[in-house]
RNA sequence: GGGCAAGUGGCGGAAUUGGUAUACGCGCUAGUCUUAGGAACUAGUGCCGCAAGGCUUAAGAGUUCGAGUCUCUUCUUGCCCA
C-alpha cells in the first residue's frame, strides 16, 4: 500500500482556507464559536492543541450545517512572563512578545483550523489598549471603580506586589523573601456591587457545566446573617457591631474578637503590647486558606461587652488575627461550642465554652472537656428563649428579636470582594488616570488616548519601571494646563481578558471597542472552550464586564457573555526519573533489550512515573509541531479527539498517536478502493441495509458532536468504515457506495479537514460545504434486536423488524429452541413486552 | 474538616437515561504473506467451564418482571473550598 505524505496535502488545504473564511450569506442563524485565546509563551503546546481541535470540530460542523459562524483567534498579550523574559535577555518585552506570536501563529496554522485571522487581536497593541482604557474611564465615570486601601501581598526584595498564587509558603516565588502584608492604595472593579446579579443569573447559564456553577456559587459566597450591637463597658457608651451567620448561638458567646484594624484599637494604638501584636498580624498572608492555617493569636483588651440577652453576662473584648475588618463589620462573637476557630482560641485562652446546639436535643456536661466543635444542625438547649428550635428556626427568632430590641438587623453578605486591578507593573495596560498637584485624582481626556507605554525603559533596576520613569510619568492635565504625574500601576491582565471576546465583533473599529449592532448580532458567545482552571476568576470578572458595560449602556442587549461553556481536560503523558532521580523527557529514554526502559545516552535503567499533566518541570512534554511533521495534523487531531472524552483528562501516547496514522492511512485507501471499484450484482436488500446502518451512525455522530461526545463520534466513524469496507465486496451498487463515501468524508471534515477536503476533491465532489442530511426514513428499514428474557434473564436474541407487535414476536420466539427449552415444564403467568427493546416471560 | 464528581476487561472507554453490559479503539493470541516485521490482511479475545451452563459494572444490602443506571451503608480515587 503506498503511504501518503499528509504534509503535502495540509500546506495544500490550508493555503485554500487561508483565502476562505466561515461567514454565511445566511444571517439568521448565527455561531458565535470561541476557544480561550492563549499567552503567547514562545511556542503551542498539547493542551492548545486539544482546545483548538475541540473547538475547530464545532465551527466547522456549524458551519456545515448552515451557520455564519465567527471563530477568531488572539493573543493574551500583556503579562509578567514577557516582563521577565526581557529583564534576563535584556530587550523590550514587546519584541519578545512578537516574535513568540508570530511563531505560535505559524505552529496554530499549521493544525488546519478554520479560525478567520482577518480578526486576529493582540492586548498589547495600542488598538487594542486604547478602548480598554476607554472602557476604564467610562466605567470610572459611572462610579464602578474606585480607589481603596488595601492589604497586599508585598514582595520587600522584588519591590512589587505578588498575586496570591506567586506566594508560596509565605515567601515570593522568585525572590523567596518572606511575603509581608502591606497596605496599599490600589484602584479597584466595585465587582461586589454585583454580587447578586453574578449569582442569580448563573441558574440562566443552561449551557455551562453544573462544576464550573457551583464553584463560581461558592466563591461568590453569599450568607445571610445578622449584625448585633454590643454596648461596651467603657464610660463613654458606644458600642461594636458585630456580624454573624449563627445569631442562634448567641447564648453560648464567651467572647467577641475584633480585627487589629477595628476603630475600637485606636485607645491603645501606642501601647507597645498593641504594636508588637499588629506586626505579628502582619507577618500572615492575605489568603483565607493562610489565616486559616495561620495559629489563632489574640490581644485581650480590658474591656467588656455586655450580652444584649443576658442579664450581667459581660464578654472580653480581642484584637484576633483571624478576624479582618475588610470582611463583614471586622468584629465577631464567638462561640466556641459550634465553631472550630473560636473553640480553638477558646481554649488558648481559656474562656467558656457552653453548648447550645445539641444533636439529641439533651445537654451534655462533658462539652467543655471536648476540643471539637458541634456545626452541624441540632436542637437548641441553653439558650432560654430559643430552647427545642432547630438551627434555621432559632435564627429566625433570634433576628426578629433582635431588631424588635433596635439592637441589629437581618444582613447578607457575599464572600465576593472586590477586585483589585492595579499591579505595579511595565507590561500591562497603562491606567488612563493623573493626579494633580492638589491631591485630585481625574482621569485623562478621551482624545488623548492611547496613554502609550514608553519604549525606552530600564528593567535592569528593581521594582516597576514606569515608575522610575520621570519624563513619562509627567505630564498635564489638558483642561486646565496644570501640572500632573501619570498613573503608573497598570492593569491587571485579567482585564484584557475580560472583554476581549466583545471586540472579536468589530475587531477593527477605530472609534469604539465595538459596534453595537455587530455586537448585538454576535453575542452572546454561543460556545467558549477553555480549561477549567479558569472556572471562577476569568469567567467571573467576563460576566461582571458585560453586565458593567450593559448598565453604562442600554442598547447592549445582553448580560452574560457566555451562553454555552465547555471545559475540556488536560493532556498528560507518562513520567520519567532516571536512576539519580532527574526527570527525564520522552526522547531521552528508548526500549531496550529485554524490553527494559532504558536512558537513551548510557542505558542505564529509567523509573517510569504515573501520568501527569503535560509540564516543563517535570519534562513529560510531547512538541505537537514534531508530531505534526511525523503524523500530519490530521493524525494528531485524530488522535487527541479519539477515546477520552474532551472533558477528562487525555493520556498523550506514542501507540496511540500511530493508531490514528494509521487510521488515516485506511481511510486513503478506502477511497481508492472504491474509486477502483468494477460494478456488482445487486441486491436491494443488502443496499436497505448498508443505507440504514449509515443512517444510523450518522445520526449518533450527529448527536454526539452536539453532546461533546467527540469520542463517541469517533466510534461511530469507524463503525462507517468498518460498515464501508466490509460492502466493496457485496452486492450493491457501485453509485450508492460512492454516494454513502462522499457522505462519510463530508462527516470527517471537522475531524480531519485536509485528508476529507483531499478526498471529496479526489472523489470529484465539489457540493462540500454541508452537512449530511439523516434520513430518519432509511433507518426505520433497519432490523432491530430484540431480547427474549425468561424471568429477567436473556435467553435469546431474535433479529425483527421495527414496532413489530406482541403477537408476532411471541410467535417469532416460539421458533427458538432455546426459549422452548426454558419455558419447558413451566406456566406462564405475565409477559412484559417494551416496543423494540425486551419480551420477558414470568413462569412460576 | 466541608462540598461535588466518579469507580465498568490488561488499558482508553461505550451503553438510546430503568430494557441485549463490555460498542469503538489500543494491547494481546493464533494464522497468511514476507529476507525481515515495529507493515498489511484474516480469525479470536470479560471471567470460570470440554460442554450445557454459571458468574461479572469497587463491596454489601434494597426497590423492580428487569439495575452499570434509582435508594441506603461502606471503601477508594479525583477536583474545589477550608
Amino acid at each position: 500500500m503506498d503511504k501518503v505524505n499528509f504534509n503535502n496535502i495540509e500546506e495544500k488545504w490550508q493555503k485554500i482556507w487561508d483565502k476562505t473564511n466561515l461567514y454565511r450569506s445566511n444571517k439568521e442563524k448565527k455561531f458565535y464559536c470561541l476557544e480561550m485565546f492563549p499567552y503567547p509563551s514562545g511556542k503551542i503546546h498539547m493542551g492548545h492543541v486539544r482546545n483548538y481541535t475541540i473547538g475547530d470540530v464545532i465551527a466547522r460542523y456549524k458551519y456545515l450545517n448552515s451557520f455564519n459562524v465567527l471563530h477568531p483567534m488572539g493573543w493574551d498579550s500583556f503579562g509578567l512572563p514577557a516582563e521577565n523574559a526581557a529583564r534576563e535577555n535584556n530587550l523590550n518585552p514587546k519584541i519578545w512578545t512578537q516574535k513568540n506570536i508570530a511563531e505560535m501563529k505559524r505552529q496554530l496554522k499549521m493544525l488546519g483550523l478554520s479560525i478567520d485571522w482577518n480578526l486576529e487581536i493582540s492586548t498589547c497593541d495600542e488598538s487594542y489598549y486604547k478602548h480598554q482604557q476607554e472602557i476604564f474611564i467610562d466605567l470610572y465615570n459611572k462610579g464602578f471603580i474606585s480607589r481603596k486601601e488595601n492589604y497586599v501581598n508585598w514582595d520587600p526584595v522584588e519591590k512589587t506586589v505578588l498575586a496570591n498564587e506567586q506566594v508560596i509558603n509565605g515567601r515570593g516565588w522568585r525572590s523567596d523573601a518572606l511575603v509581608e502584608r502591606k497596605k496599599l492604595s490600589q484602584w479597584f472593579f466595585n465587582i461586589s456591587k454585583f454580587s447578586n446579579e453574578l449569582l442569580e443569573d448563573l441558574e440562566k447559564l443552561n449551557n455551562w457545566p453544573e462544576k464550573v456553577k457551583l464553584m463560581q456559587k461558592n466563591w461568590i459566597g453569599k450568607s445571610i446573617g445578622c449584625e448585633i450591637d454590643f454596648e461596651t463597658t467603657e464610660a463613654k457608651k458606644s458600642n461594636i457591631k458585630v456580624f454573624t451567620t449563627r445569631p442562634d448561638t448567641i447564648f453560648g458567646a464567651s467572647f467577641v474578637a475584633i480585627s487589629a484594624d477595628h476603630p475600637f484599637c485606636e485607645k491603645f494604638k501606642n501601647e507597645k503590647t498593641f504594636i508588637d501584636f499588629k506586626n505579628e498580624c502582619l507577618k500572615v498572608g492575605t489568603t483565607e486558606e493562610a489565616l486559616a492555617i495561620a495559629e489563632k493569636i489574640g490581644y485581650k483588651t480590658k474591656s467588656f461587652v455586655k450580652h444584649p440577652f443576658v442579664k450581667n453576662k459581660l464578654l472580653p473584648i480581642f484584637v484576633a488575627n483571624f478576624v479582618l475588618m475588610d470582611y463583614g463589620t471586622g468584629a465577631i462573637f464567638g462561640c466556641p461550642a459550634h465553631d472550630q476557630r473560636d473553640m480553638d482560641f477558646a481554649k488558648k485562652y481559656k474562656l467558656d465554652v457552653l453548648e447550645v446546639v445539641s444533636p439529641d436535643g439533651k445537654k451534655h456536661s462533658d462539652f467543655d472537656k471536648r476540643s471539637e466543635a458541634f456545626t452541624e444542625d441540632g436542637v437548641l438547649v441553653n439558650s432560654e428563649f430559643l430552647d427545642g428550635l432547630k438551627v434555621e428556626g432559632a435564627k429566625n427568632k433570634i433576628i426578629k428579636e433582635i431588631e424588635k430590641k433596635n439592637i441589629g438587623k437581618k444582613k447578607i453578605t457575599f464572600r465576593l470582594k472586590d477586585w483589585g486591578i492595579s499591579r505595579q507593573r511595565y507590561w500591562g495596560c497603562p491606567i488612563p488616570m493623573i493626579y494633580l498637584e492638589d491631591g485630585s485624582i481625574v482621569p485623562v481626556e478621551k482624545d488623548e488616548l492611547p496613554i502609550k507605554l514608553p519604549e525606552n525603559i530600564d528593567l535592569s533596576t528593581s521594582g516597576n519601571p514606569l515608575e522610575n520613569h520621570k519624563e513619562w510619568k509627567k505630564t498635564k492635565h489638558k483642561k486646565t494646563g496644570k501640572p500632573a504625574t501619570r498613573e503608573t500601576d497598570t492593569l491587571d491582565t485579567f482585564v484584557d481578558s475580560s472583554w476581549y471576546f466583545m471586540r472579536f465583533c468589530s475587531p477593527k473599529s477605530k472609534e469604539r471597542p465595538f459596534e453595537i449592532d455587530d455586537l448585538n448580532y454576535w453575542m452572546p458567545v454561543d460556545q467558549y472552550i477553555g480549561g477549567i482552571e479558569h472556572a471562577i476568576l476569568h469567567l467571573l470578572y467576563s460576566r461582571f464586564f458585560m453586565k458593567a458595560l450593559k448598565a453604562n449602556n442600554s442598547s447592549i442587549k445582553y448580560s452574560e457573555p457566555f451562553k454555552g461553556l465547555f471545559t475540556q481536560g488536560m493532556v498528560c503523558h507518562e513520567t520519567y526519573k532516571d536512576n539519580k532521580g532527574s526527570w527525564l523527557s520522552p526522547d531521552e529514554i528508548e526500549k531496550g533489550s529485554n524490553d527494559q526502559t532504558v536512558k537513551k545516552t548510557d542505558k542505564s535503567k529509567i523509573t517510569i512515573g504515573p501520568s501527569e499533566a503535560m509540564s516543563k518541570s517535570k519534562k513529560n512534554i510531547i512538541d505537537p509541531e514534531s508530531m505534526i511533521k511525523i503524523y500530519g495534523a490530521d493524525a494528531v487531531r485524530w488522535f487527541i479527539l479519539s477515546d477520552s472524552p474532551p472533558e477528562k483528562d487525555i493520556q498523550w501516547s506514542n501507540q496511540g498517536v500511530t493508531a490514528s496514522y494509521k487510521f488515516l492511512q485506511k481511510i486513503w485507501s478506502l477511497n481508492s478502493k472504491v474509486i477502483e471499484r468494477k460494478n456488482q450484482e445487486i441486491s436491494k436488500e443488502m443496499e436497505k441495509k448498508i443505507e440504514s446502518q449509515f443512517h444510523k451512525h450518522l445520526h449518533k455522530i450527529t448527536g454526539s458532536i452536539e453532546n461533546f461526545q467527540i469520542n463517541v463520534a469517533v466510534a461511530n466513524v469507524h463503525e462507517i468504515y468498518n460498515l464501508i469496507n466490509e460492502h466493496i465486496s457485496k452486492p450493491i451498487s457501485n453509485e450508492l457506495l460512492r454516494k454513502i463515501l462522499i457522505d462519510f468524508m463530508k462527516i470527517l471534515i471537522p475531524f480531519i479537514p485536509h485528508v476529507a477536503s483531499e478526498s471529496l476533491e479526489k472523489l470529484g465532489e465539489k457540493n462540500t460545504d454541508k452537512w449530511p442530511i439523516i434520513k430518519d426514513d432509511l433507518m426505520q428499514n433497519l432490523l432491530i434486536k430484540v431480547a427474549i428474557q425468561i424471568n429477567g434473564k436473556t435467553r435469546e436474541i431474535i433479529e425483527a423488524k421495527q414496532n413489530l407487535p406482541e403477537k408476532d414476536l411471541i410467535k417469532l420466539s416460539k421458533d427458538s429452541a432455546k426459549v422452548n427449552k426454558h419455558l419447558q415444564n413451566k406456566n406462564v403467568q405475565k409477559i412484559i413486552f417494551v416496543k423494540n427493546k425486551i419480551l420477558n416471560y414470568l413462569t412460576d
